[in-house]
DNA sequence: CGGGCCCTTGAATTCTCTCAAACAATGTGG
DNA sequence: CCACATTGTTTGAGAGAATTCAAGGGCCCG
């Protein structure tokens, strides 16, 4: 169904063990995504030093805490998200292969919010400290990062007017459409169906929405047969949920990872 | 009672003609803001191609148009904002001096958003067709650009759990302290008090909530005395505030502009 | 003086939340 | 194999939050 999430299901290796060398890195085969020039790749090949595996339900980054690493996933879903001191949490965006995570605890020396594995993970591992020889000598790599964080102002941009201004009904149909096109442009769907980890109370917690509300909002669309989520598998009417959304989702453009 | 706004609201010169030399750039003297080196200085300068004045009201980029420039804002007041179709308008977040704006669209060719001059303001402008040159040539300055990327990610992270997840109340709290506290980062404050040139409109659409509810919420502050706002006058009784909103400003660190 | 913009208040309606309970699926230990 | 706990989904009912509609008042400007 899908050869990406497929892969880190079966991976059950010893943390930081290296087995995936960047030329054959799995990302680099995925249409859209821009292929490395030589030295660039050498320099990428360096600059990583491991990889880390993580379980389903696994915090990778914490909010408050600091980090030495910034990571790109290669396999797996996760999230980013905030907590406030009574226990609400907002899901800010959904982490997908080929994202950068952890750039802001090397900017700052705090982390903002934090990661959790939604499948088990496969993330590549690159030091902080070495992110300014990055800057330094490949500045069309650095580039790329500038464009990875502008993208993901962009999402949450989007984000915000989604819950700010849609109503409840647009705003699920909004962020479903939003994740099965993330997830198509990465391979991981298979025509109107993909394997979505999720649980409505992460979606309820994305929608900034109640755990029951979500629900019945979820079923009015199933009901309308716009989608069909059941057992982890979700499959969309992309038109009718575009409409039920009042939003398309931007074209694709060849985008960069590291 | 502000240095920097009062300097905008007497500026009424053509477009485009250049007054102010880099070297005597007032966000220089702002504590709290990077010096440059020479040399960056010396690249910021030519980097610079012009000024532009906007009117209070003024549109200075739109949503779904590609640009061409990119903006330092030297002085006043603007927000960046996304409509619905409906009409709807969600305010993403507000800028202030220091502040780079219009990135986004130089590394996509459309602009997700809008921007808006809230005061007259007086920026930068840049050439995007030069930020090669930048990455290529200063380093430093790159890893500038992609620290405020970052920045901006941060807070845009922030308001998303607020508009997720707080109360009305809380929102309103957090979003006046949010904004007390980076205006007086910039000088702009005068005490307790700040010249504050938000209607009740742009705070109910940067809040996500109704015109009519954000000015309850709002009297409910300040008759219990945490807040006066008055005639573009902002009072805020700090504490009171931070406890109202469960959230608390972070601590200044030395940010970069370009 | 009139029009436009902004703020304020009341009232009715709609949306969303919390509380509560039940059901299904899954896994565990006895 | 069954009893039991756990996790995730579903439904009902009542309470609370926020919205819309409506109208009035203040202020500034032409």
């Amino acid at each position: 169904m899908n050869r990406l999430f497929s892969a880190v299901v079966t991976l059950s290796r010893p943390p930081s063990a290296r087995q995936i060398p960047c030329e054959k890195c799995p990302l680099g085969r995925i249409e859209g995504f821009r292929k490395f020039a030589p030295d660039e790749l050498e320099f990428v090949s360096g600059f990583k030093t491991g990889e880390l595996t993580a379980e389903a339900g696994t915090t990778i980054l914490s909010e408050g805490s600091h980090s030495d690493h910034l990571y790109t996933v290669v396999s797996g879903w996760g999230f980013r998200h905030k907590l406030l001191e009574s226990g609400r949490r907002q899901i800010l965006n959904i982490i997908l292969p080929g994202d950068l995570v952890g750039l802001q605890g090397s900017l700052s020396d705090k982390m903002g919010h934090s990661v959790e594995a939604l499948t088990d993970m496969l993330l590549c591992v690159f030091e902080r400290s070495r992110l300014w020889e990055l800057y330094r000598g490949y500045p069309g790599l650095a580039f790329d990062v500038t464009w990875l964080a502008a993208r993901e102002e962009r999402i949450l941009d989007e984000h915000l007017l989604s819950i700010g201004q849609r109503t409840a009904e647009q705003r699920a149909a909004y962020l479903l459409l939003f994740l099965f096109a993330r997830a198509e442009l990465r391979g991981m769907t298979n025509g109107r169906t993909l394997v979505f980890p999720l649980t409505q109370r992460h979606f309820a917690d994305a929608l900034g929405l109640s755990l029951v509300h979500t629900n019945r909002v979820l079923n009015r669309l199933a009901r309308r047969k716009v989608i069909r989520w059941e057992n982890r598998i979700l499959r969309i009417d992309r038109k009718e949920l575009a409409k039920a959304a009042d939003w398309d989702p931007d074209p694709d453009t060849l985008r960069p990872y590291i």
